[in-house]
DNA sequence: CAAAATTTGAAACATTATAACATTAGCAGG
DNA sequence: CCTGCTAATGTTATAATGTTTCAAATTTTG
C-alpha cells in the first residue's frame, strides 16, 4: 500500500483532536488572542469530524451538550477560528474544516471526496505559485484564492471500482 | 496601455451579449436542447450584468419584465445553462456569470475583482494540468476544480493608488 | 475599583436554495 | 386531429445558510 497523508491513512483519531486542540492554544497564546471555551469547544468538534461540517450542524453538537446556541455564536466562533487560521471554509459545501497547517503561512487547496466526504488539505507551493502567476499574467492583484477540488480519495477508488 | 483580455478591455457590450445569445442558440441546437425563453431571458440578463448575479437579483429583474417568477422558474434555468455549459456557478459569491468560452471542453477559473465586481474567466492549460497533477500526486481523482480568485483587477488597482 | 473593550445571549430577520405537486406546452404515433 | 407522453413551467411552502441589532455579562486595563 502506498504513503498516503493524513487523513487517507488511519491514524489515531482522539490523539489528532487533542494535538489540534493543543497547537490551537499554543497559537493564540502566541498571537495574544482568547481560545474561550465556545470557540475551543467549536474546533474539537470541528475536529472529532474530521469532515466539513456545516454552521447549523455545529449548532445542533452543541446543542446537545445542553449549550442553548443561536447561529451568531457559532458564526462569531467560526470567524475567530478562521481568522486565527485554525479552521477553513470550504466554500463548495458551505462548510468548515480543522487547518492541518495551522501557524504557518499558507493557502489552502482542499481535495474532497464526493463519496465519503473526507477533505485533504493540500498545502502545494508549486501550485500556489502557478495560480499567483496566472492571475498577474492577466495584470490580475491576487489576494484571496479558493481552490477546492472535488473527486474520489484514494480509498473510495478502490471501494467503487467494482460499480 | 497594455492589451488586457475582456471584460477589461473596454468594448461594445450590447454586441458581447448578442454574440453571447446567439452562441448559446446554436450551441443548445446542437446539442438538441431546447433554449425556452425564459433560459434565454436569464441568460440574457446574466451577461448584461456583465459582472455575477445572484439568483434573487435575476428573480427581481425578470419581475420588471413583467414576469412573476418564484425562484424555482430562476433556479431550474440555471441549471439548464449551467449543464449546457453556458453559465459558471461562483461558489465564493453565490452568484451566476456567463460562461467566456461556452462550447468548448473547459474548466473555468475565475479572476474577481473585490472593488468592482468584474469577473474573467480564465482559461489556463497549465493551471488545469498543475492542479490535476497535484491532485493525483495524492492518488486523488479530480472530478470538478472550484479555483476563484479575489483581488483587484487592472483598473481598481490604479484607481486604489491613491489610498 | 471603575471605565473600556471584548465576548456572549437572544430575537428577529435576510438571503439562498429546494421539495412537492399541479398545470401547461411541445411533440410523436395512431 | 387527438391521444398520450415527456419536458417545461407555475405555485406554494419550506429548508438551509447567514446577518443585524441591541442588551447583558465577562475580561482587561488604567
Amino acid at each position: 500500500m502506498p504513503e498516503h497523508p493524513l487523513p487517507y491513512r488511519p491514524h489515531n483519531h482522539d490523539a489528532c483532536v487533542s494535538q489540534a486542540l493543543a497547537d490551537a492554544q499554543a497559537i493564540c497564546r502566541k498571537q495574544n488572542a482568547r481560545l474561550t471555551p465556545i470557540r475551543e469547544r467549536v474546533l474539537e468538534l470541528i475536529w472529532q469530524a474530521h469532515k466539513p461540517l456545516g454552521a447549523y450542524e455545529l449548532l445542533a453538537r452543541l446543542g446537545e451538550d445542553g449549550q442553548n446556541a443561536a447561529p451568531p455564536t457559532v458564526y462569531r466562533a467560526l470567524d475567530f477560528l478562521q481568522q486565527h487560521g485554525l479552521v477553513h471554509r470550504i466554500a463548495s459545501l458551505n462548510a468548515f474544516i480543522g487547518c492541518a497547517h495551522a501557524g504557518e503561512y499558507h493557502r489552502g487547496s482542499f481535495l474532497i471526496c464526493r463519496d465519503c466526504g473526507t477533505v485533504l488539505e493540500l498545502a502545494c507551493p508549486e501550485l500556489n505559485n502557478a495560480i499567483e502567476s496566472a492571475a498577474r499574467h492577466q495584470s490580475f492583484q491576487p489576494e484571496e484564492v479558493t481552490l477546492e477540488i472535488a473527486g474520489l480519495c484514494p480509498g473510495c477508488q478502490q471501494a467503487n471500482h467494482h460499480d
